[in-house]
DNA sequence: CTCCAGGACAAGC
DNA sequence: GCTTGTCATGGA
């Protein structure tokens, strides 16, 4: 089965692309909601909600957690799945005061089971599990969201909708700083938005090229 | 009108 | 272990 240096397909998406400019840029308050809101639901729907919940209580971890579950999911509506996300926001709010907000001392007093700790959450499923991991705890880990197993699938890995099966495929090289891996993830993202939406587009991408280049064997 | 988006989860196999 | 139905709005 043939495999891809990951280094060389992020520095080649770098240097196509850019740098993603993605959620580095927000507070990681913003990122632990958006990644909830982003669930199976386009990005500026989530974005609706998202200022919403800002405009309500200044990402007030307090103010939130005051909230009812019907004013929070007034504020959810536009991005849908309201029932699931109130609580799941809740949640994990909760979560994170229980602890103190504090994100290095979390992941010092919790490295080895962190993962399956999130995973508990209600609304917290194996990516935004990872997404935690990568943007809020600074972690380099690999996230196989949908548009990275399309991605992969192109470069050769075997086609799988299955999370798992993609993440266990992947083991970013040690010299993947957090912000690379950051990064990497949004470069994805951003690559599936303009060549992975339909059947074909991958074609027209400036990874064809670049693909033997990539392929290790 | 139909399809589906930066998933999660429970039920059934 | 893996597949399928459900949750829901708004844009293409």
């Amino acid at each position: 089965m043939p495999t891809v240096d990951l280094t060389q397909l992020y520095e080649t998406m770098s240097h196509h692309m850019g740098p993603s400019g993605w959620w580095p840029s927000d507070t990681k308050s913003d990122i632990i909601v958006g990644a909830i809101l982003v669930q199976n639901t386009y990005w500026k729907n989530a974005g609706t909600s998202l200022n919403n919940i800002k405009t309500a209580t200044q990402m007030d971890a307090k103010t939130l957690l005051a909230l009812s579950q019907d004013d929070l999911i007034d504020l959810i509506r536009p991005s849908g799945f309201y029932k699931n996300k109130s609580k799941a926001i809740h949640n994990v709010f909760q979560w994170f005061e229980d602890r103190n907000w504090d994100y290095h001392q979390i992941w010092a007093d919790n490295r080895a089971t962190l993962r399956q700790q999130l995973l508990k959450l209600p609304g917290v499923g194996n990516e935004t599990a990872d997404d935690y991991l990568v943007y809020i705890f600074d972690q380099p880990d690999f996230i196989a969201d949908t548009y990275a197993r399309r991605l992969f699938a192109h470069l050769g890995y075997e086609k799988t909708d299955s999370y798992p099966h993609l993440k266990q495929q992947i083991t970013l090289p040690k010299t993947f700083t957090f912000e690379m891996a950051q990064d990497f993830h949004g470069l994805i993202d951003e690559f599936g938005k303009q060549y992975l939406q339909h059947e074909g587009d991958f074609e027209t991408s400036f990874l064809v090229e670049e693909l033997p280049r990539l392929q290790t064997h």
